[in-house]
RNA sequence: GGACGGUUAGCUCAGCGGUAGAGCAUCCGCCUUACAAGCGGAGGGUCACUGGUUCGAACCCAGUACCGUCCACCA
């Protein structure tokens, strides 16, 4: 076993690629279906192609890593998948700037030529996101790296769709979708992002009796009716009237329709069936036309004079033109109101009627429903289960079809005679037939994640033993669209075998006064650039340190400088125990001290409460939890009293040192991965702590006698520490003293209780110049000249002062008939014990007091 | 317009029915032979507000005020 010298200070970049190289090497992270250990799976949410990883990634990222790295401790088959989604529009979006860069546009290039590139584009910048996976540590099987639109992932989308085609779950309809004008594809309900904007609402008058109001404009000229509610006195009898649509004459009919809010405006509303989504339902209910006036760019279409306008110069135009007719009744205003963007490229949205494929979701989100219902699926935090439910219990159809390039092409096929047939993966459309132009939305190959990553359709010895994955780990943001979609296509395709056991969901990262990161604020913080001053390992642990369930995640420089600190904590406890020759064996034939003894004692409460929080996804609790352990009970304490047992003599105190950092790395190990190896190979001479088992709490070791002697201790030797600052006695001074430990809990820990206080034996010419107890023990201390009388009477008047109101509240509880009565056994008899050390205290600080020389 | 979450030390957050906690920041003293990315000590909070339940409330209930997030077809 080679025992390195170690330098004083850690630098993750020495260790952290060679480790993770090494690990990759050896296949550890690589999952073997025919293994007989229960399977532990985590399918990784696949990041963009086009993106690089940011703060919500790392957090995500080290989220899953904590998870499957600790189940394979636990001997179980880890497999933790990755990806990455093509992410059509986005992507699309990309490789078009960059063509707009050469002057050129798609349809340049054609529809091969440019998937062609984004194919280049991939190969050339997709490779970013997997080094920085690397260098987060990610214990992922990368010989399972799936992307979206490999040939297997495809031949599962063209799968479904044709299943869900067959059992009449997709249709063609002309329906009104958002449209965005910009990408002149259609977009679904998520991929449009709603802001509060600042509109303008004007009055029109269409009649003398009619007025609408509309912050549209421009869409009037494809009204085919005003609706008023049929139940409003005011306009009931104009119900199956006409007027006429001002600066087009059109007659059109006003209509009765329970959509309209009498108290709302007018009460009139303008019915515009192919730009609104509203009014096209009226337009269904009613048998109106529709008329569409606006085109693919958005530039409106219908004949006059404002044909060949774009909507946005077409608003003005139309309520100017209106104006000068004398029918704007009130001028506009400003109205604030919500309108829809274009997630990719924020334009407004405009609804639009338009020929697209819609997945009918009701019967596979009220299955996604159910399995949540049931159990089957467990969300985590439990209390967004509702919002889930709301989103799968009112879930609109579902458009899928995008007109773009980039992505799975929609695999039906029409006729000559207008003949559609659906083409399954091994078939052929036949002769003389056209392909659908149209792509699929992203997320309908997303939505298949974590079944056609493991080889579906085919029954693979993956897909038997991997699904349903384990847990799927993804931020509150995305539950609903993604994580519904998964829901609802697992369930379909798997026999309604749900595709994940527990849904765990965290917040999103903020800065550290808690502000959304964003771009134009200036707070974005690059997990690269962590890594590079502070280390993987810190960065990991900041972002697990925050992470309570469910919350978002406050971050700051301050913090990962404490991560990195932290990990040279460790660094340098692992360098003294290897430095007074530590190492890892039976501690069965030992004789151990208290110390000893209450280490591995506190040792086992840790291992189960950190069980606990794991099992709850407390990630920041795991990480305070050992991060307090670690510092101030191992370094803080048990280092200092092995430096006594050590100076004994005690060689078993070279064992117990190395039995507890060797389980204390292992539990660290999840969360801080890179600096835990390497100084776990070195305490135990291992060949890699990622496969060394999980602790497990050994009932043996419980001692709680020995932790109230340590404890007893630690009490004792903070309060003279106390003393002694408070009497400015430099930390490495050394005092003489007399300790009467003569049967007291401590009397076996002299030795360590003078070395931790610097307190010598007393000398011939002992003189005491303070006298005091702490608990049972009395102390008397040669300072070596006057003490401040001023400050120590300062101290004594202060604990005194919180004695006295100790008492003072607990004999308010005795004293009190009810509380006597109510109040259970136990906290009356705890407030006994208490009232009787508040006297005891008094009594004690009270004679110190009054001992204490004049000054 | 709905739903959910939050409001605790200067900052970020734990605690969720029986003596108010952590990290960072602040102040004082220290290079005490693992670590100055460190060690020891200290200061700092009527737990948003108002009622209620209870022997007892930061914690449970109701309401109010701010903040945040998601959802929604408000012309």
């Amino acid at each position: 076993m080679t025992k390195p010298e170690l330098p004083t200070q850690y630098t993750p970049a020495d260790v952290e690629g060679p480790s993770y190289e090494r690990w990759v090497a050896e296949g550890y992270f690589g999952a073997d279906p025919g293994s007989s250990r229960p399977p532990f799976s985590i399918v990784l949410p696949p990041p963009n192609v086009t993106g690089v990883l940011h703060m919500g990634h790392a957090l995500d990222h080290s989220i899953m890593d904590a998870l499957s790295r600790r189940q394979r401790m636990r001997g179980h088959e880890t497999l933790w998948l990755p990806g990455m989604d093509h992410a059509g529009i986005a992507t699309q979006n990309v490789v078009e700037r960059r063509l707009a860069g050469e002057g050129l546009s798609r349809h340049d290039l054609g529809r091969e030529a440019f998937v062609e590139r984004v194919w280049q584009w991939k190969a050339e910048s997709g490779g970013q996101i997997q080094g920085q996976m690397r260098r987060l540590g990610d214990g992922v099987d990368w010989s399972r790296d799936r992307f979206t639109m490999d040939e297997g992932l495809s031949r599962a989308v063209q799968t479904i769709f044709k299943k869900l085609f067959d059992d009449g779950l997709i249709y063609r309809a002309e329906r009104i979708i958002n449209w965005c004008v910009r990408c002149h594809t259609a977009l679904s309900d998520i991929e449009v992002e709603h802001t509060e904007d600042e509109g303008e609402l004007v009055s029109i008058r269409y009649s003398d009796e009619v007025v609408v109001a509309t912050t549209r404009a421009e869409t009037m000229l494809g009204d085919t009716a005003v609706a008023v509610h049929p139940e409003d006195e005011r306009y009931r009898h104009l119900i199956g009237t006409t007027v006429t649509l001002p600066l087009t004459g059109r007659e059109i009919p006003i209509v009765g329709d329970e959509h309209v809010d009498p108290a709302f405006g007018t009460g009139c509303v303008k019915v515009t069936p192919a730009h609104d989504p509203n009014d096209f339902e009226i337009g269904r209910r009613h048998s109106l036309p529709s008329i569409t006036m606006m085109d693919e760019r958005g530039v409106i279409t219908t004949h006059g004079p404002f044909e060949g306008l774009d909507r946005f110069e077409a608003r003005p135009a139309v309520v100017a033109a209106l104006r000068e007719e004398g029918l704007i009744v009130a001028e506009k205003r400003p109205y604030l109101h919500s309108v829809g963007h274009c997630s990719r490229c924020k334009t407004v949205v405009e609804p639009r009627l338009s020929l697209q494929w819609f997945v009918n979701v009701s019967p596979l989100a009220k299955a996604a429903g159910d399995a949540v219902r049931d159990g089957r699926t467990r969300i985590h935090p439990p209390e967004l289960a509702k919002r889930y439910f709301d989103w799968v219990d009112d879930m609109h159809d579902w458009c899928i079809s995008r007109q773009l390039w980039w992505g799975h092409r929609i695999p039906v096929w029409y006729g000559p005679e207008g003949e559609v047939v659906c083409v399954g993966p091994d078939e052929s459309a036949p002769e003389g037939y056209v392909q659908d132009p149209d792509v699929l939305d992203t997320w309908f190959s997303s939505g298949l994640w974590p079944f056609s990553t493991l080889g579906w359709p085919e029954r693979t010895p993956e897909l038997e033993r991997f699904y349903p994955t384990s847990v799927l780990v993804t931020g509150y943001d995305i539950l609903f669209f993604w994580v519904a979609r998964m829901m609802m296509f697992g369930l379909y395709a798997m026999d309604g075998e749900p595709p994940f056991r527990t849904v765990a969901l965290h917040g999103m990262v903020r800065d550290q006064f808690g502000k959304k990161m964003s771009k134009s604020f200036g707070n974005v913080v690059d997990p690269l650039d962590w890594i590079d001053r502070f280390g993987a390992d810190a960065t990991r642990f900041t972002l697990l340190r925050g992470a309570n369930p469910g919350s978002d995640v406050a971050v700051s420089e301050e913090w990962a400088a404490g991560s990195r600190n932290f990990c040279n904590k460790l660094w340098n406890a692992t360098r003294f125990a290897l430095m007074n020759g530590a190492s890892t064996g039976s501690l069965d034939d030992l004789e151990l001290t208290a110390a000893d003894r209450w280490i591995l004692s506190r040792l086992q409460t840790v291992i189960a409460q950190a069980d606990a929080a794991f099992e709850e996804f407390e990630f920041a609790k795991v990480a305070d939890l050992l991060y307090h352990f670690a510092w101030d009970e191992v370094c803080d304490w048990y280092l200092e009293l092995a430096k006594v047992q050590i100076a004994q003599g005690r060689d078993g105190t070279r064992l117990v040192l190395g039995h507890v950092l060797d389980a204390l790395l292992r539990l660290l190990h999840p969360l801080v991965p890179f600096v835990t190896e390497e100084l776990w190979r070195a305490v135990t001479g291992g060949e890699s702590i990622v496969v060394a088992p999980w602790p497990v709490v050994d009932k043996r070791y419980a001692d709680p006698a020995a932790e109230a002697e340590i404890e007893a201790v630690q009490e004792l030797v903070t309060e003279v520490r106390r003393f002694r600052s408070d009497q400015g006695l430099k930390p490495g001074q050394k005092v003489a003293a007399r300790l009467g430990l003569a049967g007291t809990a401590v009397a076996a820990h002299e030795a360590a209780i003078r070395s931790l206080l610097r307190l010598e034996e007393p000398g011939e010419a002992f003189a005491a110049s303070a006298r005091f107890t702490v608990g049972q023990v009395s102390v008397e201390i040669d300072t070596a000249g006057a003490i401040d009388v001023v400050a120590e009477r300062k101290r004594l008047e202060k604990d005194l002062a919180v004695a006295r109101k100790e008492a003072d509240q607990v004999a308010g509880k005795l004293g009190n008939e009810q509380f006597m009565a109510k109040a259970p056994e136990d906290v009356v008899t705890k407030v006994r014990a208490r009232a009787a050390q508040a006297a005891a205290d008094i009594e004690r600080l009270e004679a110190q007091l009054a001992a204490l020389p004049a000054g």
